[in-house]
DNA sequence: ATAACCATGTAACGAGTTACATGATTCC
DNA sequence: GGAATCATGTAACTCGTTACATGGTTAT
């Protein structure tokens, strides 16, 4: 259900092709919603079907033909109506946790790769958070941003985004400083269940 | 895939059937990974299938027979080889930032009643969380939790949930200020998307 | 007596991912 | 000459959710 009103919502920033949404997924409503490019014609075929939303042909010469579509005022009747609902709770949803819970059956150092691996795309994305940030404040303070802004919650969404990636970063951070820490100092009858490495 | 590691991480806290993990998966493993009682069921076929894990019946009388699985050597190699691989980025997927994105479209008032039952779970969630903690620390202070414990893995895994659901109040909190503060101030060119309630 | 607990599944559906398919054009 | 961009999909598959099915036992 979701991408459906996603799919709406990215409209309100005008018209677009379904290539043009699937760019536009990737950087204003990246935060807010994932979708394949798949997924964004599909869902475009069937909200015009049901009415929410109107296309139209524009043909090219030098490129291939596409369809605008537009939010229309049915469309944006359902995302009003549903924008007041209930979200249904979100959970971390994370492989990376899994493999903490498990982490005591190996080395530390064995854990490293994949957790600095995790760290530095939790750091890209981050980046990419503060670029989308910058772009929207435009030198203004936020303060200033939510007296002036026509609109505040795509701001606001992203807020939620960026927060999330540095208390990824954070964490990451810490768990490896508690596992290289235990891992210093080894011996007793702590560590049960941790074993040599294949490689050692 | 994680679901099939999280399973026989699960089973690290010893032999149990599937209405035990099922009921593992609500409490230690909860934050961890999500699993309804039918795929954990699915699961558990699958991975003893795969000789990863070992069942044996346990008749009882005054109670519908029982299989308990316990993880063998296999299935904890298979879990150690996994763990230090790396794990797929996570990111929020979150309905109520699809709803915070195009949150403009209505007044405040309208947003708050699913707004703060998302910030209600959130709560409930966290005490729940914090509860679990307790069970681990069990008085000690975190230093020397880390000192003492057998595992740190699921301690460290549960502190990410509950950031988490700390981060999601917080959030939840500074949306409804913003946008209540917005809203007193109305007029003018901003909020251009907004109109008026159907009730009012 | 009614609800909650123990115990295990099947079946249908919906959402999300991966792979495949096509073909011109502009940038390096 | 090769890669990236524009532009739109289909098909197969995996994962997750919802609904359904059964039936005895203990706690309130």
């Amino acid at each position: 259900m979701a991408l459906k009103y996603a799919v709406l919502a990215a409209l309100l920033d005008g018209e677009a092709s379904g290539y043009d949404l699937a760019k536009r997924f990737d950087v204003s409503v990246s935060n807010v919603w994932h979708a394949l490019p798949q997924q964004i014609y599909a869902e475009l075929a069937a909200l015009e079907k049901q009415g929410l939303i109107t296309g139209q042909v524009v043909v090219q010469e030098s490129r291939p033909n596409k369809r605008l579509f537009s939010l229309n005022e049915r469309g944006r009747d359902a995302l009003i109506e549903w924008v007041a609902g209930d979200s249904r709770p979100s959970a971390v949803k994370d492989e990376a946790l899994v493999r903490c819970f498990a982490a005591d059956l190996v080395e530390a150092s064995r854990l490293l790769p994949g957790f600095m691996a995790r760290r530095e795309h939790a750091r890209a994305k981050l980046e990419h958070y503060l670029d989308v940030q910058r772009g929207f404040l435009k030198g203004r303070t936020e303060e200033e941003y939510f007296r002036t802004a026509r609109r505040v919650g795509p701001y606001l969404a992203l807020k939620r985004g960026l927060i999330f990636e540095q208390e990824n970063i954070a964490w990451i951070d810490w768990v490896l400083e508690v596992l290289e820490q235990r891992g210093a100092g080894e011996g007793g009858e702590r560590n049960a269940h941790a074993r040599p490495g294949r490689a050692g």
